[in-house]
Parts: structure tokens; C-alpha cells; sequence
RNA sequence: GGCGGCGUAGCUCAGUGGUAGAGCAGUGGACUCAUAAGCCAUUGGUCAUAGGUUCAAAUCCUAUCGCCGCCA
């Protein structure tokens, strides 16, 4: 009843495809992989929940000159170099409990296939200027193989990348892609579109670069190994963007458009990236697409990045976050909590550890964790563990109705955000229900109610286990693994723990299950080791 | 160097012309179902600085300082 978005999930045949980047695995996963990783799982979670049907990917992007140089500085092969890097970043989904339904990596054979018939499609297609969309030419110019991008002259700084990166001069015959005669209609598509790009600071920029004019982009290389071979075009393999983009069409069977899959799932409705490769993502990337004749992505979001103690993250500052050591010491949801609720999505924001611990005991071992555990020892300790029958709405009470209706209330802001990405504004409406359920606790003391053996008492502690069932509903996409406990503990059937039987008007527990005693949800930490010199390493 | 953003309570931030706000942290109180949690009350800010416009400025304008982003 209440979601802005449009079309009912029943009806509509759309899936969501929903990406994060596939991640180059030239270097143990960090926080911000683990972010991403997060940010979409959670965006994933919340429409299926809606009834939509959603594939969420995640991989990684194995080609390249600087992954081909690691390896030879190891002394193995390419391959065995990325296959043992990449399982780290399998292993990090995994750890975040993120619902992947996919995991891409470039040295696939499904996606050589996929790369190479996009390359054929988009060397057989016309720009709008009618000429070739792909043409051999010359490169010269100076090559930074950390960044995997081409410098001209004018931008290299003291005789380096921007980056800081070493350059190297690099000539070679290499494919062009006429990115240059794309420029309008990028521009008529993003001006259409103004959701296209967001946060709006970003699309602001890539607008602005645009508009500045484009020049056509080299799309292969030659003094390059480990890549995708071009077809027909032997030495030269695909530059190492070229071929990643890809990846989003590979997982949906592309060059097939008639799978069920593509049609499904292509538009994405999402790409989330880093801030610092919108404009692969929201130039090269639309271009390209609208060359071979496919739809650009709905969207592509651009979340921020994680300074430490208000310094960037650096080894040698010595404040690296290892994810997985967070979500050892404090649990995959407690860390997916922290990194939705803290921040805006799409803000960089400053990552401290002691901030994460606070933030677990004060809201969900003491707000949501507390609500939990009062609730159910009172119905355990009261009503022998019995969940009330939903009561008439005659007898509802004032209080009653404004905790529910605050509830209700809430569910469109809270849609508005999720499908807005602003995940701590979600997080805050859901607080807010919890603040009015503890306030509800007191005002009407169930534990006065039990010694005055007043028929109101089942009817409040009813009203607080339907809360916190539709409280689990609401946060399961933020922390699946505390959620499913919490709706075993509910009884919630896995049928009703959904936001469509949420919005159905129908109460969501059964009447008379017999629950079993409660368990902190989130044992509190003990934080007086923060503050001091050393953590633990 | 150009363009843009930001600078508000100890911390994270909201607030774009009309009496300075929220959460967390701190302090006090009443309660006791609960993870010594929760609830109620409360301390705390010359809104970066200096000018200007206005009856009225955190909000608009100018300059300066600091931080950040994009571009060169």
C-alpha cells in the first residue's frame, strides 16, 4: 500500500540487478570492498523482501599488466596468482553474509565469451556520426600500469601519474573506441534521467566532464599478455576496463539477449561503485552500451570512502582496517550496522572502531537488543512463553495505537529511503519505533499489569512481540543473521518475514505459538579497553 | 590556477531569512520487566573569522583562514 515504488513485484517482469564493482585482487580486500559488499547486500535483501526479484553480483577483475607483474614477482603463473587472491574476496562475502547470487571473475571462460561478443558487436556498430564505433590507430603516450590508464604529457606530474604512479612510454598500434561522438547523447541521457547518477555532486561532475568534450579512448593493448585476446586481431588483447565492464552482461548470458535472464535483468537497476571510477562506470561504460544497441544502467551511485582517525588509510599510518578482523571481534552484523548507520551513503566518512563498539551496545544490545529481551522474559515469565491472540480493535487503547500507527507511519519515509540508498535515514525511523516501543514499556508496565492480573497485560505484551516482528522485518536487510534469530525466537513464519506480508494489514505472528526463553541478541561489549594505547592486534 | 562543497554542542551531524536542534557521551531523578539495559529530566554552542544587506542572518553577499572534491 504504502512504497512509492511503482509496479507491484507480481506483475512486473523486471528483475533487479543490482552490482558492485568487480574488485581488481592485486591486494587483500579492505573496508571499502567490505562496504560496497555491504551497502549492496542490504539494497538486495530490502526488494526481495519487497517481493522483487533481484540477482546481486559481486567478482572479481582479473586481467591486467599489474596483476601479470605481481605474479611474476611471486614466481607463479597469472593464473594461480588470481585465483589464490580472489577467494579472499569470495571470503569476504561470505564473512559479511552478503546474499551474492553470482560471483564473476574475468578469467572465466563464460566471460572471454561474453567480452570477446561484445567486442564484435560494438566493432560492427556506427556512432552516431556514422562512422565506426571501433578503429585502429596509434598510441603514444605514457602508461601508469598501477593505474591501468593512459597519461598525456600535460597531466604527469614531476615526470609521474597524478596518482603518484610510475609512468612509462608506451607506443603501439591499438583499438580505438569513437568515444568522442557519443558525447550528445550521454548528455541527452543523463539530463533525462537526472537519478541516473547519483549522489547529484557527482553527476554535477561527470556532466561537467562531458560537456568539456571527450576524446575517443584506447581500447586494446599489445605489450600486454594476460588479457582477453580481441578477436580477429592477433597481439592485441583488450584493455583491461574494456573487458571488465563487461562483466555486469556476463552474468545474465550475454551475447544471448534472448535468454530469459537478459530480458529480466538488463537495464541494471543499480551499479554501486567507488567514487574514483564514476567516470568508467558513467561515461565509457553508457557509451558503449548505447554503441551495441543496449539500455545504459538506471543508475549508477557513487558511495564515499572511509578516512581512519581523520587520516586517509595507509599502511604505513599504521590505521588499515582489516574487515575481517572486525567482523571476527564483533559479528557481520554488528560491522554491517555500524557502516549503514553512521554514515550517509555516498559521504566519505571517518571509520573508527571504538565508534563501532559504542554504537553496538548503546542501539542494539541496549535499544533493539534490551527491547527484545524485556519483552520476551515478561511473555515467558507471565504468559508461560504463550503469544497472545491478536485483540479486537476495540481494545486497543490509546497507547496501543500510537506505537502501531508510529510504526505504520514510518513505512513510506523508510521505503523512500532504501530505494533512495539513504540507509542511516532508514535506520533512523526504524529507531524511532524502537525509542516509542521502550517508551511503550514502561508507560504501560506489564509487570504492574501481571501483579494486578489485569486483562490488559496479553494485550500489551501481543502489541510488543508484533512489534518486534515487524521490527525484524525492517532490519533484516541491514543484519540478516541477529533478524532470522530473532524471528526463530518469534516464531515468525518465513513466509510472513517479509515486507509484503508487512504491508498486508494482517497481523504477522500466529496466534498461541509457545516461545521458547529468550537470548541477548547483542551481548553487550566491554569497552574499557578503548581509549587506551594498544588494541590488540 | 579555475569551478564546486564543507566548517553548528566533547563526538557524529540536521537545520537555507523569523526565539539555536537531534543522536551518542556527561549529570540528576523515579522505577524494576530487562543485556546495571530502559524511562524522565538536564548540563553544554559568541553556528570558522571579519565586514556587509535586512526590521530580522547559522541561513543572503564580500573577503580571509582551514579541510575536501572535480578539472587544469
Amino acid at each position: 500500500m504504502t512504497p512509492p515504488p511503482a509496479k507491484p513485484a507480481a506483475t512486473s517482469p523486471k528483475g533487479c540487478l543490482i552490482t558492485t564493482p568487480i574488485y581488481y585482487p592485486n591486494a587483500a580486500p579492505h573496508l571499502g570492498h567490505a562496504y560496497c559488499d555491504v551497502a549492496a547486500d542490504v539494497l538486495a535483501r530490502y526488494y526481495r523482501s519487497t517481493g522483487q526479484t533481484v540477482l546481486l553480483l559481486t567478482g572479481t577483475d582479473e586481467h591486467g599488466q599489474k596483476i601479470a607483474r605481481a605474479a611474476a614477482d611471486k614466481g607463479i603463473s597469472p593464473q594461480a596468482h588470481v585465483d589464490e587472491q580472489s577467494a579472499h574476496f569470495r571470503d569476504l562475502a561470505a564473512t559479511l553474509t552478503m546474499s551474492n547470487d553470482d560471483f564473476i571473475r574475468t578469467t572465466e571462460p563464460r566471460h572471454h565469451h561474453a567480452a570477446q561478443a561484445f567486442w564484435r558487436e560494438l566493432a560492427a556498430s556506427h556512432a552516431p556520426d556514422g562512422q565506426s564505433n571501433v578503429y585502429l590507430g596509434h598510441y603514444a603516450g605514457w602508461y601508469s600500469a598501477r593505474d591501468e590508464t593512459f597519461f598525456q604529457e600535460s597531466e604527469l606530474v614531476d615526470g609521474k601519474a597524478p596518482t603518484g604512479a610510475p609512468v612509462e612510454w608506451t607506443e603501439e598500434a591499438t583499438y580505438y573506441f569513437r568515444l568522442s561522438a557519443w558525447q550528445d547523447r550521454l548528455l541527452a541521457y543523463f539530463r533525462q534521467y537526472p537519478d541516473a547518477i547519483q549522489p547529484a555532486s557527482r553527476r554535477n561532475e561527470v556532466l561537467a566532464f562531458i560537456e568539456r568534450g571527450l576524446t575517443d579512448l584506447s581500447i586494446s593493448r599489445t605489450g600486454v599478455s594476460w588479457g582477453i585476446p580481441v578477436p580477429d586481431a592477433p597481439g592485441h588483447v583488450m584493455y583491461v576496463w574494456t573487458d571488465a565492464l563487461v562483466n555486469y552482461l556476463t552474468a545474465i548470458d550475454f551475447p544471448d539477449r534472448d535468454s530469459q535472464r537478459f530480458q529480466q535483468f538488463w537495464p541494471a537497476k543499480l551499479h554501486l561503485v567507488g567514487k574514483d571510477i564514476i567516470r568508467f562506470h558513467c561515461i565509457i561504460w553508457p557509451a558503449m552500451l548505447m554503441a551495441v544497441g543496449l539500455e545504459p544502467p538506471q543508475q549508477v551511485f557513487a558511495h564515499g570512502f572511509f578516512i581512519s582517525g581523520g587520516q586517509k588509510m595507509s599502511k604505513s599510518i599504521g590505521n588499515v582496517v582489516d574487515p575481517f578482523e572486525l567482523v571476527r571481534r564483533y559479528g557481520a552484523d554488528s560491522f554491517r550496522f555500524y557502516v549503514m548507520s553512521e554514515f550517509a551513503f555516498g559521504q566519505d566518512g571517518d571509520f573508527q572502531e571504538a565508534n563501532l563498539a559504542q554504537r553496538h551496545n548503546s542501539m542494539l544490545a541496549n535499544d533493539l537488543g534490551n527491547l527484545s529481551q524485556r519483552s520476551l522474559s515478561m511473555l515467558q515469565r507471565y504468559l508461560a512463553g504463550t503469544v497472545p491472540s491478536w485483540p479486537d480493535a476495540a481494545r486497543l487503547e490509546t497507547a496501543d495505537n500510537a506505537l502501531l500507527t508510529l510504526a505504520s507511519q514510518n513505512l513510506p519515509a523508510y521505503h523512500q529511503a532504501m530505494t533512495e540508498l539513504a540507509y542511516h535515514r532508514a535506520l533512523e525511523l526504524i529507531w524511532q519505533v524502537i525509542t516509542a516501543a521502550n517508551q511503550y514499556v514502561d508507560t504501560q508496565a506489564p509487570w504492574s499489569l501481571h501483579k494486578q492480573g489485569s486483562a490488559r497485560l496479553p494485550i500489551v505484551l501481543r502489541v510488543l512481540t508484533e512489534v518486534l516482528a515487524w521490527l525484524s522485518v525492517l532490519l533484516t536487510p541491514f543484519m540478516p543473521g541477529s533478524m532470522a534469530a530473532l524471528q526463530a525466537n518469534l516464531q515468525l513464519p518465513s513466509d510472513r518475514a517479509n515486507l509484503v506480508a508487512l504491508t498486508s494489514h494482517q497481523p504477522l505472528l500466529p496466534d498461541g505459538a509457545t516461545l521458547m526463553p529468550p537470548t541477548p541478541l547483542f551481548p553487550r561489549l566491554d569497552l574499557s579497553t578503548f581509549g587506551k594505547d594498544g588494541d590488540d592486534a
